[in-house]
Parts: C-alpha cells; structure tokens; sequence
DNA sequence: ACATATTTGCAATTGTGTTGCAAATTTTAT
DNA sequence: ATAAAATTTGCAACACAATTGCAAATATGT
C-alpha cells in the first residue's frame, strides 16, 4: 500500500522515514484537511511535536500539501491534488469549511472567480473559503 | 479632531477612553488594515497589550472593525466601512493584500462572486483575498 | 558495510493570546 | 461638583503554538 506513497517521497528527493510515511498516508486517507494537532493525536507510534511542524513545512515546499487560509485563522493542510511545482503553488480552487463539524475540504472543481480590481492593482492569487453546511451536515 | 470619534464609542454604549480613541483613531488614518502588533508599536503613550487584545475584541463585536482572514493566517483588522450590526457582520467584500509592503486592504466596491456548489453544500458565508501588487508597488 | 548526509527528538526559547484581580478611570445619580 | 457604582486598565501568571540549536539516530550512495 504504501509504495505509491514511498515513490512519491523519491520523486521529490526526499529521504524515506517513517514520519514521512505516516503523515502522508493520513493525509491520503482523512476526509478533508488536517491541522497539525489532528496529526498529532492520530499518529500511532506517537512523532514528535517537531518533527510535525518540520515535516508540514517540507511537505508544503516540495508542493506536496497546501495551507488553506481559512477563516478563523488556524492553520489546515490539504494534499495538492496535481504536483504543485517545487516551491510554487498553483492550486486555484474553493475551500469549504463546515460550521458545524469544521471539517474543511478542498473543492477541487471549484476554482475559485475572477474578480475585477480597481485600477492599479495587479493580481497574482486569490483565495476564497466558503462556510456553512457540509453535505453530511446540513439537516 | 476626536469629536467624531468619540461620538462612534458613544453611540455604541461604550466608555470613551485613552486606549479606545486612539486605537480608533489609528484605524482612521492607516492606509489599510492593523494588526495587533501594528497598533502596539505606533501607540505614543504605550497601550498594554492585554487592553489592546480586548479593545479589538470590543470593537469588533460592537461591528466597528472586522478581521481579515489572510492568506498566511495572521491576524488584521480593519473598519467596517458601514457600521455592522452588532454581533453581526455584513461585510462581502474582497480583500487585498500586497505582497511587497504587505499593506491589507479592504476593496469595498468589489464584492465576493456567488460560485456554484457541488451537490449537498450549504453556504452560509464567503471569504476571498487577493494576493498581488498594491498600486503604490506595481512597478 | 561504511562514510556521508539527512532527519529526528529533546530541551530551551520565543511568540501569541487569555484570565484573575486590584487599582485607576469613566459614568451616573445626586 | 461630588460621591457611589460600573467599567476599563495594567500587571502577573498562565496556556498553548511554533521555532531553534544540537547531539543521537536513521537513511542514502558507493
């Protein structure tokens, strides 16, 4: 099972541990995006605090997983669902977090509008988060 | 010069003070919005920091600032341009934030598009920030 | 299998935000 | 204008999140 997930950890020249391993398999089997706290619970043979926060960052710059800004500002990852280049992002989709089971997810059909801006601004990226009611949620 | 500031605590039920006038009157005058740090820095008379965390919290529940929800979670606030109700924000507006001075600005004209849901999601509200060059930064 | 390079875990530190409480300030009623 | 009541402030202490330096452990390339 886990040699898709080996292979992509050589793919991006980075050694092959047993934190790299576990973290990124949780990432391929939760249901929406995890905080480094949801890592930390989950993980099995227990990694630490550290160790987390470094593997995070990694991951984010080798364009493996995303931030998601969302709107309470606590900070979520989510895989990039194409290879993001190293280093640059370039996922353009919608984030949906649910009030109520704050479970967030990437709605990766979704990509996120145009928006005309007043003069003199140039645009490089835009983000957009939508809350409400995910469709486990909603009565 | 405060007149009218104080007159906006007032008519909001809240004790006109030091700290307050001159936390409001920074968010008059800044060119874009103030983060915690911002206004612990520029206060003449130093304002502790504990107050300033609870005159932000006081303001923004009276509906006079609301928070910005940035890229990189961190934490900026700005004016409601119209008055909010309180308890209840009413604020759709796409925000923009520089990626050379940083500066964060609310574009009030511009307000956040309607996007099509998948099947099952409920939106209640909608966030979106705009990372790029501010007009002063555009080269 | 070994030498080299990378990663991990620990301890210590920094940063951010919160809480309780007494002193100070503001408001309200007189 | 003054005194009592209500609110706000500043301080100390705390809780939690995140970062850094460094030695020990693990992974890689030959």
């Amino acid at each position: 099972m886990s040699e898709a997930i080996k292979d992509l950890l050589k793919k991006n020249h980075m050694s092959v541990t047993d934190s790299r391993l576990q973290i990124l398999d949780m990432f391929y089997h939760a249901p929406g995006a995890l905080a480094h706290a949801d890592i930390e619970k989950k993980a099995s043979d227990k990694i630490d605090r550290v160790t987390i926060y470094r593997t995070l960052q990694t991951f984010e710059e080798k364009g493996i997983i995303h931030t998601i800004p969302t709107a309470d500002n606590s900070v979520k990852y989510a895989l990039c669902k194409d290879q993001c280049a190293e280093g640059h992002h370039h996922d353009n989709h919608v984030h949906f977090v649910c009030d109520k089971c704050s479970k967030t997810i990437c709605l990766d059909d979704v990509h996120v509008p145009e928006v005309k801006l007043p003069k003199g601004f140039q645009p490089h990226q835009s983000n957009m988060v939508v809350n409400g009611f995910c469709s486990d949620c909603r009565s």
